[in-house]
DNA sequence: TATGAATGAGCCTTCATTCAT
DNA sequence: CATGAATGAAGGCTCATTCAT
């Protein structure tokens, strides 16, 4: 009997098969939601089920995996440029825009969990570079914590998370004026 | 026989019902998310499962019920005190920190149900009559708008969804420290 | 309180109340079949559940009820007509387009049932009367019994039940002319 | 543990499943009409209720495969026996009485399911190619078109579904006889 | 190790039936 | 006797998780 099922191309497939379930996580949390079925993840992903629980054995887990990705983006954009907090802030505020969904993270993740505190952590660390420097402090204001700045990227990505696709622009727009001038002298 | 059914306690119960499944809603709702199981809801009310969709025929309805009522409590208080746009901020701030699961209500904003148009108009009501006369305005700065405000409530509450419990408090502190330096002078 | 319940009309209403149930009985029937909702039929009558319980303790009941006042109007119609079985026959397949629902009955109803075993026998005599008289006999061809009449009758309602609404005066034609082969010389 | 959950035999198992799925809904439709409930299915064929909609996501699906399969019985009939129109019918008539259920399958014709005008075509393909020829023909007259065929072995159908098992037998075969006077000379 | 079918728990919803008023 | 709210059993369907191959 040939099966019509897809070939098992063994264990040198496994790193393949990771970067292609994160980049169909992504896509599908985006569109749909972190409670999406993971089922759809891993069919978007051209991968079985089985491989998906191998990688990511939780939910969590693979939330934790996608955001920790795209925080690595990020890191890589700031080490590159020398750029000053404006630019890195207004930089997250356009990124957010479309990947607001992941930070629906933290309903998942128990505070706890060492993985968040460790993305959490460098994040802090990004922010706390910036903030220490007055040449790349930019326009923020002196006082300003990177707790606050991330309770402030945090609250812009919980109200676009209600808010319908097509209002975003327009809302994070507002809500960043509000922010900023929150931040800023 | 081992099911004992529940009396059935005849129309007269049914104002009764009522306010059982809005106080268990609020409760689960806060507990669960505006995604828990609805049977969850019948339970703790000690309502039987029909009796909920009868008095709701949808998710979406109890939701709104629940929000009404709080909203309810807010005009209340606001009628009574000849308060500044300061107190009714402080108190709604003071509020959220309980009940921000019910601003996930605004996912369904592409709703029909005409309820969710009628919630949003009274708030924006409420705000603009208190912006719109300077004696009550307090310390928020001009320019600010209804929607201002608006959207930094929702910013507040989406990130408290996000927040474990015991954290909110503290968390709720620092957020608003930082909204209030956007909306006052 | 004043109760927005229906004024409780009292036993004069109940000859009433069987006759509205009856109407909507047929009506729902015919528009949703057999299995329609029961409360569907009591609220389309303006009568409480109950009341329908009253009357017709059973599915069953109802529709064997409302049968029944069909078939009487079949008989008074034939009572008053002094027609041939040619007649009368067209006249049962003009209105079993519209009604055929109701020979669903039989699926319902455990044969043995007496009152449909009573409807059945009218039925029978209905059409013995007419079948024993050459002179009223028409076109229909010796030989042929009351049953040959019930089955071709019941064939029909029973394909017309399968056909959706819009197809069925063409299929009902098509048929008659076969049934009528079958049955007339 | 009280519910030893029943062991997972694995891929290996689905054309099986398959299989005893097919056979318990024909028995369970055949006993219980198409409105019979779908884990009664499942239990039946000792399969669990995902796996039935894993095999057929629709009610209208398992359905179509059942009447699928049985018409294939007949094509391979048809097919290997040098047969007339005459012994056509006949088999078609006898089994019609076990399995008249299935014919209820028109209830769906207003379905979007293409197996469904599949099927009829082959259907009426079946009886075309006999009618077309007179030597295959039998004692069916002319002008007889496969539509009359079709319509008259729906209404033997029709009538069958509302008859009780014990009964079917005998109404068949006189309802054979009118049919057969209406199709053949 | 990858695959995807199997499994059943669990939530949603409807509706027949009962019964306090 | 009428009313219509209350009740929960029952069936539909989805999806997280397991596991034979």
């Amino acid at each position: 009997m040939s099966s019509p099922r897809r070939a098992n191309r063994g264990p040198a497939a496994a790193a393949e098969n990771r970067v292609a379930l994160l980049a169909a996580a992504k896509a599908t949390f985006v569109e749909h939601g972190l409670d999406a079925p993971l089922n759809q993840i891993a069919r978007a992903a051209g991968v079985g089920q089985g491989s998906l629980y191998r990688h990511f054995p939780t939910r969590e887990a693979i939330i934790l995996a996608v955001f920790d990705e795209n925080l690595g983006q990020l890191e890589a954009m700031v080490a590159k440029v020398d750029s000053t907090l404006d630019e890195l802030l207004a930089e997250m505020f356009d990124q957010i825009v479309d990947v607001a969904v992941l930070f629906e993270l933290f309903r998942f993740a128990d505070s706890s969990d060492p993985r968040l505190a460790e993305i959490i952590g460098r994040l802090y660390a990004l922010l706390d570079e910036k903030l220490g420097d007055d040449s790349s402090r930019g326009s923020i204001r002196r006082g300003v914590t990177a707790e606050d700045i991330f309770l402030s990227v945090g609250m812009l990505a919980g109200l676009l998370n209600k808010t319908p696709e097509q209002e975003r622009p327009s809302v994070a727009k507002k809500c960043r004026a509000l922010l900023l001038r929150a931040l800023c002298d």
